[in-house]
DNA sequence: ATTCGATTTAACTAACTGGTTAAATATTTT
DNA sequence: AAAATATTTAACCAGTTAGTTAAATCGAAT
């Protein structure tokens, strides 16, 4: 029963994610949830007593998971530029193995920011810290100065945005042919450093 | 009559177009659109026989105002940098008076891409012909060669993002300060310009 | 004054949805 | 075998929402 217990729960945690990450909280249904988990709406709600719930559990999951370890840019010997180019390749491919991410969480942050705002205090993130290594590294003439702030808006807007907007890229730009648009998806982490770093670098 | 129907008619679209930016599709009530017009149910359905209908004509009307002309990329006599520059300048502006207007877009082109689709096709915009100026300007040696998908795409990321994500920069760096976040997103346009030159601008 | 369209009122339907309940059945544990 | 837990079934409740309807009222044009 113990098994059975937690291989039920992780069906239904498994099915929650993925009908809450393509609807949203609005557009998701408990029936809709049970029949992707394979079991009925009375055990779902036997298992977690309401839609409020089961959300919070994946919304929180899912969060913790999206806001990858920024102490890539923190920690580590190695220069700024070589910690930012490896978070590049990290973060990019997280975001091409679950591209529905961003839509997801920017809807969600419209709709409710608080429960975003909870989860990061919680996990105790610092934006400051980050910062503050950014701006260091400015001063130590690895790049060029400019407000720290607008830097990190730069480079997660490069990163998200275009995932984020995913549906209009492959209209627009690919016609929907999957191939080529998934071929352009795997040249943007190699884009967004180049793109970056040209822009940053300080010139000798 | 003739003045109260028109009048009518837009107080109910332009509290239709606010409710829906606000909750969008999904989240937005018909009480609540007719409660913002200062009407009642029966005669919004008097007006527009269906939510569907009217949100058809609040999207169509909110995308042929998002998607400016293009063309200032395209026409003009003077350089592609200082088209570019232009760009930047009109798009900023217009997100600044229009900050919702990126995350209700993403929104419902998540939710349905089929209806953004064809609302493109309608107004015959052409994507290629944009990626075809951008690439001459490289051929002329004005700006550094690199795949026109890509250096679109990230202008577009680096205008829009910051406004889709608006509530979690705040929160995240400016600890919901209204004022030093406003300050922040006016100097967006100059950022996004010297980010993006000093990338791409032809170093001598 | 009458007519005609605009607007209100208020009640209603029909569908959907989250959540509950109680009884029956299956499965596992002891 | 007995006890305890997991799961199903199926009906139900209560709240919400888009949309309808019919009658009354209002205002302007003829």
């Amino acid at each position: 029963m113990e098994q059975k217990r937690d291989n039920t729960e992780e069906k239904i945690l498994n099915a929650a994610q993925e009908v809450f990450i393509r609807k949203g909280m609005d557009g998701a249904r408990m029936q809709e949830i049970a029949d992707e988990a394979g079991i009925n709406k009375a055990l779902l709600h036997y298992y977690f007593r309401s839609k409020d719930k089961l959300f919070d559990a994946i919304f929180s999951k899912v969060i913790e998971f999206a806001f990858p370890r920024i102490s890539i840019i923190l920690s580590g010997e190695s220069s700024f530029v070589a910690r930012f180019e490896q978070f590049i390749d990290i973060y990019i491919e997280l975001l091409m193995k679950h591209p529905f991410l961003p839509g997801f969480i920017l809807k969600e942050l419209n709709r409710d920011p608080s429960g975003l705002f909870k989860l990061i205090a919680r996990r105790g993130l610092r934006p400051d810290l980050v910062i503050s290594h950014v701006e260091q590294a400015m001063e130590r003439g690895e790049i060029v100065r400019m407000n720290p702030r607008h830097f990190l808006v730069n480079v997660v807007s490069l990163c998200v945005f275009p995932f984020a907007a995913r549906p209009m890229v492959g209209y627009l730009f690919f016609e929907n042919d999957a191939g080529a648009q998934e071929a352009f998806y795997r040249e943007r982490a190699a884009v967004v450093k180049k793109f970056v770093l040209d822009s940053i670098l300080v010139k000798k």
